[in-house]
This record gives structure tokens, sequence and C-alpha cells, in this order.
DNA sequence: GTTCCCATGTAACCCGTTACATGATTTT
DNA sequence: AAAATCATGTAACGGGTTACATGGGAAC
């Protein structure tokens, strides 16, 4: 374990302070619903995850004996999970982005690409932005109406935004190729 | 090595294939200049790529002994590294985007942080949005009287569109937070 | 005399992904 | 009978980062 936790142990620390006594697998649902758009944490790596959370001592997890269903081990948070939390959150952060798109990464070399291979690559790329803007309307539309939802809305429409103005430079470019 | 090459082969190959003759140095330098926006490439790890793409077959380097500098190894592309590169364009890409955000994970938790934190997490957001605009739209501008340089330009474009587009989400949230 | 540029690497680390594994219960 | 849901992991891999290393020439 490095003695300095990834970003990613914060992160799933702020889910299990949100979502108090959910198992590993609500955690990785719960993942997938939200971070997913701008931190994604792949299951396997949320379970590693929360185990490093456990031996550090910022969270607590029990095992839940079920009927019907398997068992569980639920999580809660710590007083020094919620004070590490609290302390990272006040931290100002290092302000890193990492971005890496395939798309622009072809466009870039897209010199000696053929003209049909070329038209794909545009179309393609247009169809993920559409997708991502119906998505995440969806979402920030549906959190319009769930109270304290407000940051998590916020978010989601920072994913539109990115998206239409993406959308907006395809027309651009479309207007600017032959 | 990896039966599949990463894309990041791809990248330092079509980069060989732009700047015929060049040194790992200068690549790293143009890479830096270049694709560092949407698909950073780290100076160790370009000289791992060329290393492996000489391996391949994909580029020839030869040394080159220099008077006043040190000796350097130049770069070029084989006729099966254009071959390959050219085949690499012509596919359909997977389409995927590696994208995560340190001030939107932060910002998704941001519930519990305190006014001033929260302020400042907006205002660092801001500085380094601007910041990216004013250096793509001076790339854009230079690259604007560059001859063939087209894909260049409306690359860096895609970068200063979603960068004004995040600084009106930003307005968008200070309207509305209290 | 220190700092910047040229030039090329090695070593260690680890975050994140993918594939594999198991098994009961409920729904279609 | 098949597929989805709940539930939790292990193992192997490798891409990318960071730190460390060297050394000459030029510029300030």
């Amino acid at each position: 374990m490095p003695v300095d936790p990834p970003e990613t142990s914060y992160a799933v620390l702020g889910l299990v302070d949100k979502k108090p006594g959910a198992s590993g697998h609500e955690l990785a649902r719960l993942a997938e619903r939200s971070l997913a758009y701008f931190w994604p944490i792949s299951r396997t790596l949320l379970y590693r995850e929360i185990r490093r959370l456990e031996e550090r001592g910022w969270v607590r997890g029990t095992e839940v004996r079920q009927e019907r269903l398997p068992d569980r081990r639920s999580y809660t948070i710590t007083a020094e999970g919620a004070r590490v939390l609290s302390a990272w959150l006040e931290r100002p952060g290092t302000g890193s982005n990492q971005f890496r798109s395939e798309f622009l990464l072809r466009f870039f070399f897209s010199a000696s690409m053929s003209g049909e291979a070329m038209k794909e690559l545009l179309a393609d790329y247009r169809r993920a932005l559409h997708t991502t803007v119906e998505e995440l309307s969806a979402v920030a539309d549906r959190l319009a109406s769930v109270p304290g939802a407000r940051t998590s809305r916020l978010a989601a429409l920072h994913g539109v935004r990115t998206a239409q103005a993406r959308l907006g430079w395809l027309d651009e470019v479309e207007a600017e190729l032959p």
C-alpha cells in the first residue's frame, strides 16, 4: 500500500460516506451511475480500494447474513475516515485533468486518410457525442427533482455542455472540410 | 512486448511519419507542443515506444555523430511502418475517450465543503480553463498561417471550444449557488 | 558560476483493465 | 432453459508516471 493514497481512494471513501451501509456491489453500481462519467472506477478496482480503506481504518465493514440473497459486507465510514475525507475536500487539489481522446489522435493524423474513413471518423464521433448529450441530459433531468442532488445534477450538466460544444465544433469542421 | 500495440505506439509512429529524421528529443518536444493536449506522452514513455517501433521494424534509426552537440539517433518510418500506420488510420477506432477530472470529483462531493473551499475550487477551475483557452487560441492562431496544418489547428480549436463551454458552465453554476 | 538546452536512457512503482471463477435466486 | 441480479473476489498484465543518472556546450 502506497504512503499517499490515489485520488480513487478518496472517491470510494466519498461514496461510502454518501451511502452508508452499502455493500461493494451497491457502491459499484452507484459509481457506475455517477462517477463513471468523470472518474470511472471498475468493479475490481473498487473492491480493492474498499479493502485498502478498511486496512487504513477509514471505513468499517461488517458481515451481513442474508436469507435469500448471498451474504454481503456492509461498509460505513469511521470517525477517522470522515476527518480524512473532510481534509481532502478542504485541501486545494492539483487540478489534474487527464484526457485522452482516440478521436483527436486519429483526427490529428488524418491528413493521409481516405475521404471515406474521414467521413466515418467524424460521423462516429458525432454519434458518440449525441449519445452522451442524451444520456447526461436524462440524468440531469431526473436529478432536478431529487432533493440534495444539486452538485450531481450540475456535474451531469458539465458533461452535457462539453458534448454540445464539441458537436458545435464538428459543425465548424464539416463546414470547412471539402 | 504485447501482441497488440497500444494506441500510443501509433501516435509515435505518426509523429515519426510527420517529422522524418527527427531524434527522440525532437519528437518529445513535438509531442509536447501538439499531442500533449489530447494524448499526452511523457518523455520516458516516448523513448520506450520508439525502441519498440524499431524492434517491430516500423521505424529505422540511424546514429548521427554531431560536432558540438551530443550524438543523436535519427528515425525514419519504414515501408512496413507506413503500411501499418495507414491501416490503423483506415480501421475504425473503438471511440474510447478517457477522461478523469479531479475538479469534478471534488465538486461531486462538495456538499460538505466549506464555502471558502468551494469558492476556491471554482476559482481554480476557472483559472485553469482560462489558461487553456489562451494557450490553445494562440496555437490555433499561429497554425492558421501554416500551410498543411489544418487538422492541427482544428484539434486546437476543439480544446478551445471545450474550455469555453466549461467556462459557460461555471457561469451557470455560480448563478445558481448561494 | 549557474542555468538552460541538447541528448538518451534505466529502475521502480502502481493504477487500472481484462479475464477467470463461483454460486444461489429470480425473472423471462 | 436461459438470462439477469446479487454478491465477492483472484491473477496476470501493462501502460504510464516519477525519480534518478550522465555529460557536454552555450548563454546569462
